[in-house]
DNA sequence: AGGGATCCGGTACAACCGTACTGCCGATGG
DNA sequence: CCATCGGCAGTACGGTTGTACCGGATCCCT
């Protein structure tokens, strides 16, 4: 009950932002009683920040399971292939139920800049994003995976939050040239 | 009054979030009375729509400056002076009351996701900034403009964006070595 | 001078909000 | 078998919100 409150309210994030999100709109998007938002919950802004901690576990899960992707596979010396293994992570997230989660996050974040205690979630978000994009920068053979881990990570948020803003048909096939660009200038 | 109410509004999603947007709030902000608000604007998500308007033309207008910037020097040839022009436009950006419209120009941006009709506005805004990205990249010698302007600015906002998420000190002898080692990358 | 038109402050009201309170209900442990 | 308790629904209430309405001020044109 808990989980499907929190699961309810990163799909409204999602599609409306974290201005609609009330304790009504909540329940009701999860199918359960008004009251039942209270009880689990000791105000809106505890909802709002808990859908933060879940949206950036649901993120570093997926994250991690990129990075053992990568570690399965041992073809992405190359540019080419290591900016495909890319797009097959990305894509999936920019479509869907996938895509209001991904797009909730970035609310989320948002909102961590004006509530200091949600910034630490915040941070250990991204330092684990930095630690697999290290890890894949590692495994492709860069050649200052932690130097350029950053900007790795920088650059696939941005093309994501891009996307999300104003979804554009063939994301994959627009976004492969800058992503093969990137990573055979970092290989250098 | 039009222009104060509006850029009143900035600041409080700036400061807040585009959920603290009331005609109460703004026109406190304003420091005009609340009919003010509904005399120049139809209604709240007006209001949200013109400011996020607002944000586009100051952002374009200091895009514009710094393509300017550039234009007047000569000495940007290297990847080390251009990351520094970069900074100098960048930093000031990040501080003080600059920052508020800077965030809120990301709320912003998140709020077109979800309204058709503001996304041709976030679109101009972001081909403007491809536009400048490009003359720059032309100015110090890279390789392929067009192909690049569209990583350098997906770099610069998100390094834009952590730091408002979540301000560090030293931000720009931290931005400095990843925008330097970006660009020496995407000049050969 | 006067009479619109335009602009703005004050107030009003219905709808909606967050949250507290009360009672049901099924499980559990003695 | 029943007392207890955690989990949930229904309802209530004071405060806030968006927005409509009205009266006064100021400006402009004739």
């Amino acid at each position: 009950m808990r989980l499907a409150i929190l699961d309810a309210t990163v799909r409204i994030i999602g599609r409306a932002g974290v201005a609609a999100v009330t304790h009504r709109a909540v329940a009701a998007e999860a199918g359960v009683s008004l009251s039942s938002t209270t009880y689990h919950f000791a105000s809106k802004d505890e909802i709002i920040g808990e859908a933060l901690r879940r949206v950036a576990a649901i993120e570093i899960e997926s994250a991690a399971q990129d990075a053992a992707g990568f570690a399965a596979r041992d073809d992405v010396r190359d540019p080419a292939s290591f900016a495909e293994l890319l797009l097959d992570w990305l894509c999936p997230q920019l479509e869907g139920e996938r895509l209001l989660t991904v797009r909730a996050g970035y609310h989320l974040q948002l909102e961590a800049a004006h509530r200091a205690e949600l910034r630490a979630i915040h941070r250990a978000w991204t330092a684990r994003v930095l630690d697999v994009a290290q890890a894949a920068l590692t495994l492709c053979g860069a050649a200052d995976p932690p130097r350029d881990a950053h900007i790795l990570a920088t650059m696939i948020d941005g093309l994501r939050l891009e996307q999300l803003t104003d979804p554009q048909p063939r994301f994959r096939e627009r976004a492969r040239p800058l992503l093969v660009r990137l990573v055979t200038a970092l290989a250098d």
